[in-house]
DNA sequence: TATCCATTAAACAATATTGAATGACCCGCT
DNA sequence: AGCGGGTCATTCAATATTGTTTAATGGATA
């Protein structure tokens, strides 16, 4: 069943020395006292027969060894977490924390505004927002629900198709009206593009829609998509907005609305087992109900 | 950074005494006394204020709320164990223990005859596999690798495409001298066919091929496949079976090889992160160069 | 150079955790 | 009905863990 023989208490306070980078900050983070710090790391090592940091006056510094332990510690951090918070809460009660989980874009253009009226429905419930881009947040215990612009493929998940977000190519009404109004793909080639930096996915996927917009081409270059929205609407140049979004902000136009927009299914994703646990269910269907409409 | 306020040993209790089903049970699994796991429980049930289990003479009963975490510590456990497993052996050295998931097909039919050599090789390497059909396993930390048979869409994987195995019908001997031969697929409609239960990805999959091939026209239904595969030896009807493992059975006989053969890409998957783990590479680098003429 | 602020390490006392032992209970079996 | 094997709860002493305090060390700063 449980084969591991090492105390996981000590795994917590190997991450917590780990992250703060000295026995003393550790301690005050975890709300001990720097000897009994120290003496877990002791332990630790022997247990496992291997030295984990290099002691210096200065604070603890991880080894090699140590810092290849660092994302499972980390996963142990997040499933000790959500455990926590689901066990605090009642599964039929609508009070607790729910962790949503989605892209910046979503999470800061969006999900904001559909808050108010569930928060308000609901007062014991508390929201958390855990944005970025990785779809791994529901696997490791990061999130309860969220939002993807990708069909999720694992299985014990709970998926539902909210609907398709379209993209196109927005830019200012002020860049526009200064540097002109492509008329055409090929027109775009003079003008300042946006787009992402390294994000190897990405750039493939625009690479995809128009072998011209290769990673060259743009003259911006960054992985946030935020960033790049925050770009678009400082009048830097022509880059791709989700309609709904660019919708909803006057100061933004289409460009070439006819030649360039491509979708995006948009899924609700929530584990299987969590169906039934009241809170993550209201906003799990508050969510299905709300957010077609702004995509 | 790590917000959790419970010792973590206490979901390790916890989960000692949901699965064993009793404190006492539950004790001797971890090495504990019966008081002290009593003591664990109250003290998580105070904690987070919500009662786990009703007590009984006859052990200790999980109430629903627990059973809703039970996943999750489940997770926890895995994590626990495979730290312990990646921290007990260095990082380049070619001992400890390494975790390998398969299919059960894979891993009964395939996997035990590469051992020889590689054990040979590397005597202080353990090897441990993790049978079973979820792909999830990496990701919940049951293996440090893992052969799929779907190519991985995570990021923060490292995947190799090992080879392409190709799958088609297959039948006893006995068992086609003494029920005909199917010249077409038409024919197939008279036999006993051997294939999936009710796991929904297979059915799907099989009608996909062939809308002929329903869940209703199976004779067995099974969905573990390695079962599946004994019924194809024993003779019960025609299946579906790897190319390879079925070459390497002279009792099995190819079904209608031209009309009905689909490929599956194979896929050698692990953590990005333990690329340079040297037990992790060698068996890694081991199964890329012998597992291709299996398939 | 002297001082201050951070760190680790060591020693000892206070505290909390644990285990052994016990009694009571329930179930199934003979 | 009585017995054996399993369970849980309680008590108290043994033990292990922890915190407090101290001293020593290194780096930054004035």
């Amino acid at each position: 069943m449980t084969r591991s023989q090492i105390d996981w208490a000590l795994w917590r306070t190997f991450l917590a020395v780990a992250d703060c980078g000295s026995l003393s900050a550790a301690a005050r983070h975890l709300g001990l006292s720097q000897p009994t710090v120290g003496r877990h790391i002791e332990q630790l090592e022997t247990s496992i027969r291997r030295r984990l940091f290099l002691r210096s006056q200065q604070g603890y510094l991880p080894t090699e060894e140590a810092a290849a332990l660092m994302t499972e510690a980390k996963d142990m951090a997040f499933v000790a977490e959500s455990l926590e918070r689901r066990a605090s809460a009642s599964t039929n009660d609508a009070s607790g924390i729910v962790r949503l989980a989605a892209s910046h874009v979503v999470g800061t253009e969006i999900l904001p505004w559909l808050f108010g009226p569930f928060m308000e429905a609901h007062p014991g419930l508390e929201v958390e927002l855990a944005l970025g881009n990785s779809n791994a947040d529901l696997f490791r215990h990061e999130a309860d629900v969220a939002v993807r612009m990708v069909r999720p493929t694992q299985d014990n998940l709970l998926a539902r198709r909210i609907g398709t977000a379209f993209a196109g190519l927005y830019a200012r009404t002020e860049y526009l009206d200064r540097h002109g109004r492509p008329k055409m793909l090929a027109d775009l080639s003079g003008h300042r593009l946006i787009g992402p930096d390294r994000d190897a996915a990405s750039i493939g996927f625009l690479e995809g829609l128009d072998p011209a917009l290769s990673r060259r081409s743009l003259r911006l270059r960054c992985d946030s998509e935020a960033a790049q929205l925050t770009a678009l609407r400082a009048g830097l140049g022509i880059g791709i907005c989700q309609r709904g979004i660019a919708a909803r902000d006057a100061s933004l136009e289409a460009v070439l609305p006819q030649s360039f927009r491509f979708p995006m299914e948009c899924w609700l994703v929530t584990h299987d087992d969590l169906r039934h646990v009241r809170r993550i269910r209201l906003l799990f269907d508050h969510l299905a109900s709300t957010l077609p409409e702004w995509l």
